[in-house]
RNA sequence: GCAUCGGUGCCCGAGCGGACCAAGGGAACGGCCUGCAAAGCCGUAAAGCCGCGGGUUCAAAUCCCGCCCGGUGCUCCA
């Protein structure tokens, strides 16, 4: 039974989708008013697994994640680049994107935009207003949080806990009514990108679009809604009161990932200031990032650095090594092992255990590497088909760096190999040994197997 | 201040009342293999009284109370 912390209750509740058999998955994309960070990575990265192994478990997976390209923001840098809003969303948001592929994250089922959805954006707006949920000033449509007795529900605070600390970063806007209170359309600036509404011209606040889209194209009471706990106040806190404000059933589970800590000075300074993911992913596979996201429970703080990448790199190595192993054993086909995959699952199971699955698999492949190594072809064959399964559902594409391009300098490198196998049958160790110095430097490692010597780039 | 998550070995990091499992990964050391390596396998580490102090329990890293330290949130940040 899969389970997850949801967090407005705080408990590990058993997942029960709307639709037996069906999960539909809604989490909160970028701003694209800059280039994307590690945050961004680990949160989509964190989603990418969630879909990936409720597709694995057989649900038929509908997901969804927004793109924000309006926002005060983009606004405001597009101001400052003296461009302009579209124009700055739309190569951010192709930033975004190709950074994620570069990630092997599969895409979402929808990636709705913001400004394609003004419209399903008014009409909840005006609802909330029929229904005296809201309410308009000059400065635009406020949500009444005071109409809403459970508001608050999601970050565990009474309202009025919260308006202790309301205004404590922003001053609090004359026109509410209520500190707590929210826009949910703000009225049109000058020279600002606007919509027309019956409020007059504007654009929509920000938590309103998550409403719109996600009931929109999941539906009332759909199955899971997250993002990064940053996102918990009080963007989805608002979210559910705008839903619950219509009498609409919303997210029935809520699942939040935690924060990216880059450990200050020390990793940026020696590695030279990676601060963007594409900076990481510069210097490190992307899988390795995935790896160590992987290997950390998606709920918890995370550090990224240099040497946890590094970590996570050498560990990587290890499954590429085994995966060009099996690949070169010529295995007989075969199906999984049944056991591994049950503690796989039972891990998965309990809330995306990924530290436990990846265990899981580290454990088969020792259990594989010793089956070759003593020459059980069933065994290892099992093995090794459970490993690139499982790996598969993490989104762990495994062997020899991943990559299909031939080696540029592969027939001299063979042929140099050629010659130290020649010199060593010949006995000649130091000439072999020198030639393989030489590579060495080159950053090619050998190794001689039973049936001759192969090279990988280490 | 309030809310929330956390403080586990050299490093990262599981664990959610009870099994000689404190997982898995990285690093180190020893052994096997190898002409020597690499890869792989095996093993080891006075390496932690699982932040500190109490408590509950036959039994606690795991539950409760207090304290210390860190992250995040407290209006537009994944």
């Amino acid at each position: 039974m899969l389970r997850f912390t949801d967090s407005l209750t705080g408990d590990k509740t058993d997942f029960v989708p709307r639709d037996p058999g069906k999960a539909s998955v809604y989490w909160c994309g970028p701003t694209v008013y800059d280039l994307p960070h590690l945050g961004h990575a680990r949160s989509t990265l964190a989603f990418d697994i969630l879909v990936r192994y409720l597709r694995w478990s057989g649900y038929e997976v509908c997901s969804a994640s927004n793109i924000t390209d309006i926002d005060d923001k983009i606004i405001a840098r597009a101001a400052e680049e003296d461009s302009t809003e579209p124009e700055l969303a739309a190569r951010f948001e192709r930033a975004f994107i190709d950074q994620m592929d570069l990630l092997n994250i599969a895409h979402p089922d929808l990636r709705p935009r913001a400004t394609e959805y003004v419209e399903q954006m008014i009409a909840v707006v005006a609802d909330l207003v029929d229904r005296e949920m809201a309410y308009t000033t000059d400065s635009g449509v406020y949500f009444a949080v005071d109409r809403l007795p459970e508001y608050g529900a999601l970050v565990h605070r009474s309202p009025e806990e919260l308006r202790e600390g309301a205004g404590a970063r922003v001053d609090v806007d004359d026109d509410k009514a209520d500190p707590l209170d929210f826009a949910l359309w703000k009225a049109a600036k000058e020279g600002e990108p606007s919509w027309d509404s019956p409020w007059g011209p504007g654009r929509p606040g920000w938590h309103i679009e998550c409403v719109a889209m996600s009931l929109d194209l999941l539906g009332d009471g759909f199955d899971i809604h997250g993002g990064g706990d940053d996102l918990i106040f009080p963007h989805h806190e608002n979210e559910r009161a705008e839903a619950l404000g219509c009498e609409r059933a919303f997210a029935t589970h809520w699942v939040h990932n935690g924060m990216v800590q880059v450990g200050g000075e020390k990793m940026s300074k020696s590695l030279g200031n990676f601060t963007t993911l594409g900076d990481l992913l510069e210097a490190w596979d992307p899988r390795a990032l995935r790896l160590l996201v992987l290997q950390t429970h998606y709920r918890r703080t995370m550090e990224i650095g240099s040497d946890t990448l590094d970590q996570a790199a050498a560990a990587l190595g290890r499954l590429d090594t085994f995966a060009d192993r099996i690949g070169q054993a010529d295995l007989p086909p075969s199906e999984p092992d049944p056991g591994v995959v049950e503690r796989f699952r039972s891990a998965m199971d309990d809330d995306l255990g990924t530290p436990a699955a990846v265990a899981v698999i580290f454990d088969a492949v020792r259990d594989a590497n010793r089956a070759i190594d003593i020459e059980d072809e069933t065994g290892a064959a099992a093995l090794a088909s459970t490993v690139t399964t499982l790996a598969s559902v993490l989104g762990l594409g495994l062997g020899s760096r991943g990559s299909s391009a031939p080696d540029p300098e592969a027939t001299e490198i063979d042929a140099m190999v050629a010659d130290r196998s020649a010199a060593k049958a010949a006995g000649d160790y130091a000439q072999a040994d020198s030639i393989r110095e030489a590579l060495t430097t080159r950053g090619i490692q050998l190794e001689d197997t039973p049936a001759g010597t192969t090279w990988r780039r280490a």
